[in-house]
DNA sequence: ATTTTTAACTAACAAATGTTAGGTAGCCGA
DNA sequence: TCGGCTACCTAACATTTGTTAGTTAAAAAT
């Protein structure tokens, strides 16, 4: 495989920060060589395009989202407990790679075609994991009978929103992020008891 | 108070469209231009400047949300009543707004100082009136005691995404959806009877 | 009938953008 | 010691961008 230099490292990382900070498109190649101390022209030593830049993060970042949730989407558990697992491993990737997270999240819409149409059926695929989770829920009288798109992309929403807040020098982690967030999100705002 | 022509305003309608469609930057003035079949000049004729353009469909979209939900916010029902109506309010503003309301949620970020640091403050704002009542409802011990930030930007990033789906030409009114929303919200997915 | 306003035009501008060409100093393995 | 590689440089490029200047034909107001 590619190996990855140290410097083509720092170049990523800077520009997954910059593009999260501000946007893809709000962020020149002029920026993120400053913010790297190098000329513009120099970043072409180490990428072949600003969107191949954009590209290589979101990525890199689907497959780790893939990688997290599909073993507990694939395992053999009780439908809440998947879902409960799944929130919190989604949650979890997102408060790790904040940055990237933006990308996979926001950002992809910047990719031109075709690379765009496809990154948005990948990331379709990964929601239909989620959405398949919730069908057996409903289909199991375990969950309430919303429409099942609807159910998905309200809890999806919900917990992608995490990037924009979630800040590694607080107070929680991310597994009690997800937890609150799984919790909250299938029993309610209302006490009960 | 100033008037606002008929073709100002299909200035505005177009651009509220675009920006919401592709991204504030990502639409040139020539795109903007061309949607209404005249050349990128003349639109000049009609607006100060691009900003001044989103900062006017800001403006206006934002005095929107406040009007509606802020009466709601100030009267004397109970608690769960009212964060109910609020969130079916908010979600009303959306989908009878859908391209404004993507100006107030995502492309107010491309405002230039001082209006972005401005815009935000009242964004800030609003989202306190949610704050407030969702505090109010832990003191009553009627809601569960999450942190009061966590449970205000959980249900608003699951309110909030409402925008990227819902399609008025869809079968569910707007009203319904805020209700699916807010039952959702405060109940949970789980079915408990 | 004359003036003013409106809404468009053409032409051009400076600045910013992503990118290429071609070069250079230092380091590393043979 | 030599050749090639790495990581940067300067200079320049073609486009695209938001915007201004100045003009014009038609409509509205006086």
């Amino acid at each position: 495989m590619k190996a990855i230099s140290e410097r083509k490292q720092q170049v990523i990382a800077t520009a997954e920060r910059l593009f999260s900070e501000k946007g893809y498109l709000a962020t020149s190649v002029r920026d993120l060589a400053e913010a790297l101390q190098i000329e513009a022209a120099s970043l072409y030593s180490h990428v072949k395009s600003k969107e191949d830049l954009l590209w290589g993060i979101a990525d890199r970042c689907a497959d780790q989202f893939f990688a997290t949730v599909e073993p507990i989407s694939a395992a053999e558990v009780n439908t809440k407990e998947k879902l409960t697992q799944m929130i919190i491993a989604h949650v979890q990737v997102i408060c790790t790679n904040l940055a990237a997270s933006a990308i996979f999240l926001r950002e992809w819409r910047h990719l031109s075609e075709p690379r765009k149409s496809e990154y948005a059926q990948r990331r379709a695929n990964y929601e239909k994991m989620f959405r398949n989770v919730i069908r057996q829920g409903i289909e199991e009288n375990l969950f309430k009978h919303y429409d099942e798109g609807f159910s998905t992309r309200t809890i999806l929403s919900a917990i992608n929103w995490t990037h924009t807040w979630y800040r590694p020098d607080g107070e929680l982690t991310p597994e009690k992020v997800g937890e609150n967030l799984s919790s909250f999100l299938l029993n309610g705002l209302i006490r009960t008891i």
